[in-house]
This record gives C-alpha cells, sequence and structure tokens, in this order.
DNA sequence: ATAGGGTTAGAG
DNA sequence: CTCTAACCCTAT
C-alpha cells in the first residue's frame, strides 16, 4: 500500500514499444514474456502494459483533430533532403470507423441496469446544440435532470468525457466540450438537432506536419506523438529532435521487422496487378498482418 | 488474457 | 480546481 505510483521510465517505454512493434498491440503478455524486454518490463504486469499503451494513444489522438478524414496525404517521390523531414504518420489503436448506434432508432437491447453515460453525454451535447460547446457544468446539470445518477456522477462525467474525446466522438475547446463534425454528422441524420454548424477557431496545439491522421498501426504514431507532446511543452528545440531522431529510428526498426516483409509482399503483389499505388497509402493498413500469402488474392485490407 | 470502464494520486 | 497518468475492477 505504500507505493506511491510508479511512474514509466523511457526505458520501460521504449521497451513497450517495440514490444507492440514487434508483436502488434493486444499480445501483452507476449510482449511481457519476450526474452527480449522481460528485464526491463519485469515490475509491469500486461495489464499495465495495455494501459500505458492506451495513455499513449490516447495522447496521440487527442490533438490534430483539424483535419478531415480520408486525407490521402500522398506525398511525391521527390527525395526530401533528410530522411527525418516527415516520418509516416499512423495512428495507435484507434478505430476512426466507429459504428454508431443510429441515434434515430430506439435500441432495445439495450441493458436497463446500465445508463450508459456515453449515450447521454452525446445526448446532452446535442439537445443544448451550443456552437461554442458545453462546459461540464452544462453538461452534468443537464443529465442530472434528465436521469439519475450517481452522487460521484460528475466525477465520472470528467473520465467520460475524456474517453470520448479519444474516440473523436467530441472535442474540448477551451473549457468547453462539443460533438465533433464527424461525429454530428452522422448522429443528427434523422432526427433533431439545428446544428447551427459554426465552425469555431481551434487554438491548434501543435506542430502540422505532425497532425496527419491516418488510420491504424501503432507504435509510430506514439512514439511521434510523444515528440510533439514534449516538443510543444518543453518548446525545447534539442529535445524534440532528440525525440524525433527517436521516433525515427522506430520506424527504421519497422523497416528491419517483417513489417517490411509483408509490406514488400504486398507492394509486389499489388504493383504486378498493374495497380498505381503510393508509398506512403500502403505501409498504414499493413503494420499488423504478419501473414504472408505468397499466393492467392491478396486482397488483404486497404480501405 | 484482453479491452474497457472506473478510481485515485500527483502535477500544473 | 483541472488535467494527466498510473492503478484497479470487471465483462467478454
Amino acid at each position: 500500500m505504500g507505493a506511491p505510483k510508479q511512474k514509466w521510465t523511457s526505458e520501460e517505454e521504449e521497451a513497450l514499444r517495440r514490444g507492440v512493434l514487434k508483436h502488434g498491440a493486444g499480445k501483452w503478455r507476449t510482449i511481457q514474456k519476450d526474452p527480449e524486454f522481460s528485464p526491463v518490463l519485469s515490475s509491469r504486469s500486461n495489464i499495465d502494459l495495455k494501459d500505458k499503451w492506451r495513455n499513449l494513444s490516447f495522447s496521440a489522438n487527442g490533438l490534430g483533430s483539424r483535419d478531415k478524414l480520408k486525407i490521402p496525404r500522398i506525398k511525391g517521390p521527390s527525395s526530401s533532403t533528410s530522411p527525418s523531414s516527415q516520418t509516416p504518420l499512423l495512428l495507435p489503436p484507434n478505430k476512426v470507423a466507429d459504428a454508431l448506434p443510429s441515434a434515430e432508432s430506439e435500441k432495445s437491447s439495450q441493458d436497463p441496469k446500465i445508463p450508459k453515460y456515453s449515450s447521454m453525454v452525446i445526448e446532452a451535447l446535442c439537445e443544448i446544440g451550443d456552437p461554442n460547446g458545453s462546459d461540464i457544468d452544462a453538461i452534468c446539470h443537464y443529465i442530472e435532470q434528465r436521469h439519475e445518477v450517481q452522487a460521484n456522477f460528475r466525477r465520472l462525467l470528467t473520465a467520460k468525457l475524456r474517453r470520448l474525446i479519444a474516440a473523436k466522438k467530441i472535442e474540448k475547446i477551451d473549457r468547453s466540450y462539443k460533438i465533433t463534425e464527424s461525429y454530428a454528422a452522422k448522429a443528427s441524420n434523422g432526427t433533431k438537432s439545428p446544428s447551427p454548424k459554426k465552425v469555431l477557431a481551434k487554438p491548434l496545439k501543435a506542430s502540422q506536419n505532425l497532425g496527419s491522421s491516418a488510420v491504424n498501426s501503432p507504435a509510430l504514431a506514439a512514439a511521434a506523438a510523444a515528440a510533439m507532446k514534449v516538443a510543444d511543452a518543453e518548446a525545447k528545440a534539442h529535445i524534440a529532435k532528440e525525440q524525433m531522431m527517436e521516433a525515427e529510428r522506430i520506424y527504421k526498426l519497422a523497416e528491419e521487422t517483417d513489417s517490411l516483409l509483408t509490406l514488400a509482399t504486398e507492394i509486389y503483389e499489388r504493383s504486378s496487378r498493374g495497380e498505381l499505388l503510393s508509398v506512403l497509402q500502403v505501409p498504414q493498413s499493413n503494420f499488423e498482418f504478419k501473414s504472408v500469402n505468397g499466393s492467392g488474392t491478396g486482397s488483404t485490407v486497404l480501405a
């Protein structure tokens, strides 16, 4: 009980990143058991790994929501002056395509026991419809009037809001929360919500080349986001550079692993079928795919 | 065993 | 007081 807190060291963090890169996100036990990381992560449980990775992931996506979905972001083959000019950004375990439960239809399959605060928050924000967003007090008040909540609801709400932000369903502007445009577009389809749709000028936290939001693939995003975060917070150029080099190093590491093999296979297959593809588009969908199908129609994924 | 919700200590 | 990160609990 005397353990105050056990902050993660950079060594542990790196071990985790490498582990995820190697075994993939979700294989926490495997990572923890791996003799390569075992000595470093000996005091961490698989759950700890998961939690830490979640933290890293959340830090990665909360910002830079300024870009819309589906930005090809095709970079010309023009050789950059240095390889570190731009690291391909790929987001961690984050499902961008959230299957919204259809706001218009009442789901009777909802468990009566658990009210699901998430939908309450969405509902509240929808009803209030403040273009400037609603602060936590307004949200709390709205829900309290409409639903029965527990005493510590306020506390729960903050955590819930945080999670919704991470899920990109809502966003925080200054001290107010509002539904993201992408989510509101789906949610308000057929229902009410006048939605004046006033676009606010967001503070826009940090660097612009790191704001891309592709889909899937861990590690790189976490690393790059960490770099961005540090750069922003500390405003120390050399530290940022250090972190960027770290991100790049991890990327190099990825190339050494079977990710490259998979990537190469995919590229070969696709190009041999006469498809044109950009180098940056392929890897984002393939980092987690270890299965190399030498034959057959390699219609793996790709959106 | 993993994912996600919830709780809490510590920092700003 | 707010926010973040580590920690805990539980359903799948």
